[in-house]
DNA sequence: GTGAAAGCGCTAACAA
DNA sequence: TTGTTAGCGCTTTCAC
């Protein structure tokens, strides 16, 4: 192994010294034209790299930031860490990515490792369970972006969507057009989109003066295991003449299911989802659903982020800001 | 904003040496019972975590790796990133992700980052052009792993599939139920795994005696726009019968085009993919593919990457190790 | 068992 | 315009 060339010997074969060429390296004016070439030269000759790691020790800053989803695997997460991740690049920031998987547990230790690695800023899509932990964060300096969902108790930027008007809006469409014994699986209630989303649901019912019935309402946690598990259970209401899934994860397992259960959308069931992934459009007839601005979601979130990043330490923090989206439905042919 | 703690502070605190606190800190033995309680309660009253940025700089190792792929957008390389996670993880390790979009200048420019983070390794599924600036990585004692696809030239660990023979098992299948005029949608020539692919689908035609026809055949770029255009270009063809398509992503775009044109699978046309995820079996009748084992891809190599890393520095690197992974045609009913 | 102190590689006063 | 030098917060000899 190369030895690993430092910020001093690469100042010894240009003949200055560190200063210089740490001048040179963060393009700062006061060097004259001559040495920059000079240490340039050396630079490129040894392939010196600074060490971020140093770097980043002197300076306070990482110049990176943390992002915590629930899942990669989900087409709705993996384009807000792409979102984000683009709008890192473009501010010259590195992102660590980190699965939380809708656990505590594990959001808990990943918000303590980005701490310890001291990350300038975090987005996270979270359990809704760790507020102490995040206020401490907070409270230490490391600006936090809450993204599709909130967290009881904290006050913070946060970039949601109108879950609630939303999900009314696809539930009154299904009544609307005739269905009257809608199942709904939903999200945990006490994730926020969870529970909007069944007030939304409610909210329809009321609307039309159609009495929601809890043998229609099943509970899932948002993973494709839970969509299949409860669609299955559903199914066993021999009336139930629609499907209304609260998420994209949910919704696949739950149509999978209905597709090897032999029903046939919309002939034998009304179906309708939340948030509107590219598959949606693949399968016949292609899903009405719940379509949400999943890119704007994280490049929003990103941009509020790198805002505060840049704001001067010193600067008395403004107001935190709630952005909110608009999700609407796309009406297609499953209803 | 609170005052960050260091090291000193808690030492003060807890009336010992930094020394101490440190020694605590790592589970170092010999630290009398009393002394670590008396240290771990101002831990925990005062919320301290290490900085692992100074950390990392002392002990010049970051306990981090890079992952470099396409895009974590497509179903293949989400998974990939899903896994290298899933190991990363039990190892106490972090994970940056960069998408390099196939793009040499992007994917070289993410090397530079990484490389100056001073990352531990980095697995990556490579565009090829990078040959020179990843064997200054290697050299400088970075640990590089290949996946998916191969640099000519590089000498390192790798974990592959078995492209060539698992394409022409595909395309041979085709051929046995009676295919004759095969549309190919192949990715880059200048990639492992669009040329592999590409001579797997020639394997099969001469083994069924059947010249190729170069009007059949398509390069695109692997990303899903040219799944799409490449797909309507040979639609030109009108004596067409199948369409065999090299990627997943290439696949989702000419699948979706196939289904806006009203071609039906497999009546107007055969249709095979390479790669099998998860919105195959969503859609009627359900695709047949050459299916990888993607998330095996990831953690092995994450695991080969680790087991690199473990090893003790002054020791003489072993060989590099080349892993091939099976795929194998599930035959469904699109052919 | 514990502490003092050197030093990882860099940046940013301050001096010249 | 350039150099000297004091840290950033931690780990790790080496002494005691």
């Amino acid at each position: 192994m190369n030895k690993r060339l430092n910020i001093a010997e690469v100042a010894k074969a240009a003949g200055v010294s560190t200063a210089t060429v740490s001048r040179v390296l963060n393009e700062k004016p006061f060097v004259r034209e001559n040495t920059r070439r000079k240490v340039l030269r050396v630079i490129d000759k040894t392939n010196y790299r600074v060490n971020a790691v140093a770097r980043n020790l002197r300076r306070k800053k990482t110049h990176s930031i943390g992002i915590i989803i629930s899942n990669v695997l989900s087409p709705f997460y993996s384009v807000i860490a792409k979102a984000v991740e683009d709008v890192a690049l473009c501010n010259n920031f590195s992102m660590v990515l980190c699965n939380g998987g809708d656990k505590p547990k594990k959001e808990r230790r990943y918000l303590q490792v980005l701490f310890e690695n001291r990350v300038d800023g975090i987005i996270i899509s979270p359990t809704g369970e760790n507020a102490d932990y995040l206020k401490l964060l907070l409270s230490s300096g490391i600006a936090v972006c809450l993204i599709d969902r909130k967290v009881s108790g904290m006050v913070c930027d946060s970039v949601m969507v109108n879950n609630r008007e939303a999900s009314k809006e696809a539930v009154a469409h299904l009544l609307e057009r005739g269905y009257r014994r809608i199942g709904l699986i939903s999200g945990p209630k006490e994730r926020t989109t969870g529970y909007l989303r069944m007030a939304g649901y409610l909210d329809a019912h009321k609307e039309y003066g159609i009495p929601p019935q809890e043998r229609f309402i099943r509970y899932g946690d948002f993973s494709l295991e839970s969509g299949r598990k409860n669609a299955a259970l559903l199914l066993c209401e021999s009336d139930l003449d629609a499907l209304y899934v609260a998420n994209t994860d949910m919704a696949m397992g739950a149509y999978g299911l209905l597709k090897e259960r032999g029903v046939v959308i919309p002939d034998d069931m009304g179906f309708v989802m939340f948030d509107d992934p590219d598959w949606t459009r693949l399968v016949t007839p292609k899903l009405t659903a719940v379509s949400q601005p999943v890119y704007e979601l994280g490049s929003t979130a990103a941009k509020m982020l790198f805002r505060r990043l840049q704001m001067p330490p010193d600067y008395v923090k403004t107001d935190t800001v709630q952005t909110v989206l608009n999700a609407k439905l796309v009406r297609r042919g499953s209803v």
